[in-house]
DNA sequence: ATGGAGACCTGAGAGC
DNA sequence: TGCTCTCAGGTCTCCA
């Protein structure tokens, strides 16, 4: 799925035709994503315009004239597409499966607005006026200055975790996913076994700046794409080909030549160079 | 309270 | 060709 990169990148594609723009129409394919709609999910949308689109962390929130806000998520396999009706091969060239159109947005302008989600993990919710919902709670935004080396060590002061599944826990930094919590840790030379609480100052330092870089060089680059992710025009994101060692295993470490080693924790794979990171 | 494993779902690719 | 197995960018829930 989609990480902070790639959800900003379709948030950029899906800004134009929908801030601004009034729903008039809602469909629902089927009753659930990964949880099921609310009731009144369609009635609570429609008629209503967007009046601004953000993300925080991997969500998009599309802020409603009622005063709702409705959260988008993407799960592993979500994807946003627009038609305009005048681009038949649109859906062709995203290799989207119809049969997974979960959800189709029908907007003022005349942009038809696609999410297709083979997995279903993604999910639509909605929050009322002054409803408190669990995006609220999370950690800081990586790219903000809310975020930096002192605010990563009091986060992590304490974790007996490793680094690699504290880096994943949206409470202590939001945004970051499997790919590029390796590429950062990589950069940073440390390794994703490392026990949380047990880094210096110089590498929690080192360690959020890294974060930093990585995440803004992959929204320069539209993102990365593996098997699912595409913008909202079906384009690809071009930072896959900059993977140090993500989904490179047994090949050579930029650095040191050494192979890169693969390991699993807590069910995920880490990627990770021996020798350079200690 | 915290950390780890399992669950949720479909599809792609590898190996036989 | 076709079967089986493994793996995948996330996050929630349950159990130790």
């Amino acid at each position: 799925m989609p990480e902070l990169p790639e959800v900003e990148t379709v948030r950029r594609g899906l800004y134009p035709v929908m801030e601004g723009a009034v729903f008039c129409s809602v469909t629902l394919n089927r009753p659930d994503l990964r949880f099921p709609f609310h009731p009144d999910f369609v009635a609570r949308i429609e008629g209503q315009r967007l009046t601004r689109l953000s993300r925080r962390a991997k969500f998009l929130q599309a802020d409603l004239s009622s005063g709702e806000r409705l959260f988008m998520h993407l799960g592993m396999s979500g994807r946003f597409i627009i038609d305009h009706q005048n681009t038949p091969d649109l859906v062709h060239a995203h290799k989207a499966n119809p049969k997974h159109h979960h959800v189709i947005f029908e907007m003022d302008n005349g942009a038809i607005i696609i999410f297709n989600d083979p997995r279903r993990f993604g999910f639509m919710e909605l929050a009322a006026n002054g409803e408190d919902y669990r995006l609220d709670h999370i950690g800081p935004e990586p790219l903000s200055n809310q975020f930096n080396g002192p605010v990563l060590r009091e986060a992590l002061r304490g974790k007996k975790s490793k680094i690699k599944a504290a880096l994943l826990d949206q409470r202590v930094v939001a945004g970051l996913g499997n790919i590029y919590v390796c590429e950062a840790l990589f950069r940073a030379l440390i390794s994703p076994r490392r026990a949380a609480g047990r880094l210096s100052v110089r590498e929690t330092d080192a360690l959020a700046a890294h974060i930093k870089d990585v995440l803004s060089e992959a929204i320069q680059a539209g993102g990365s794409s593996l098997k699912d992710f595409s913008n909202t025009d079906g384009k690809l994101g071009y930072f896959q080909h900059q993977f140090d060692v993500y989904g490179r295993e047994g090949k050579p470490c930029p650095v040191c030549n050494t192979p890169i080693k693969r390991i699993v924790q807590s069910g995920r794979s880490s990627f990770f160079c021996r020798p350079c990171q200690k």
